[in-house]
DNA sequence: CCGATATACCTTGACAGGTGAGGTATCTTG
DNA sequence: CAAGATACCTCACCTGTCAAGGTATATCGG
């Protein structure tokens, strides 16, 4: 896990509610799903998972709801709501102009033939 | 000022890094390039950047010298160390890595067409 | 059957970086 | 002479991350 945490940080919500566009998904199963596009190259910690969930949950980004699982241990299914579906767009475009910002300012271009 | 401070946090210290690489500079200049590199979307807050440059000492990445100014207020220069361009191009690498990261967790590619 | 491993959830306290609010001093310009 | 720009700095607070700890169930090799 080589990607610093800060890197990551303040775009965690928007990952995970990206993660929740298509279909409802749980904490486990949204972590893995991280794991595998990634190949491998990032997870989140559990402690930032679950206090993410239960940010989003407040802010009204997402539903929560006890899967009924009739083997194994209880999962706990996060939904993403109309105005996670804003949220996520809206951090998106943030995304996409803090990576434009940025890549100015280190100005990618001078190095790039060296990297 | 859109972007948040978490999307830029962590990038800091690599910003102001890569802002030495040329030539040495002072605090408010600093700044002032990077508020014009950005077109006026970006600003370090003077809080920020001047622990920033505590840190980065602290660190060996930069030394720092008073400049002699006959006129006007005293500046405080910063010199980028040998240790410092390491750390500058490391913290490039990382970007360039959390950048791929990133794009690929917000599965960018969906909805480009929409935004 | 027992230990290890995987699945699945959760909380707490500590830590680090960002920042609002406050401060100092000099120079220019209307 | 007041206002604004230049130029520096610190402190206390806030927020997100995460190590460390906890709970419970299922599977699988030996």
């Amino acid at each position: 896990m080589s990607i610093t945490a800060d890197i990551i940080r303040g775009h965690t919500e928007t990952i995970i509610l990206a993660s929740l566009l298509e279909h409802d998904s749980y904490g486990y199963q949204i972590n893995k799903d991280i794991l595998r596009k990634t190949d491998n190259r990032y997870e989140l910690k559990e402690a930032t998972l679950y206090t993410a969930f239960r940010r989003l949950e407040q802010a009204g980004y997402i539903t929560t709801y006890w899967g009924d699982e009739k083997v194994g241990a209880r999962r706990r299914y996060y939904s993403i709501t109309q105005e996670g579906r804003k949220a996520c767009e809206q951090g998106l475009r943030e995304w996409i102009e803090a990576k434009a910002v940025i890549d100015r300012l280190l100005e990618l271009d001078q190095w790039e033939v060296s990297l």
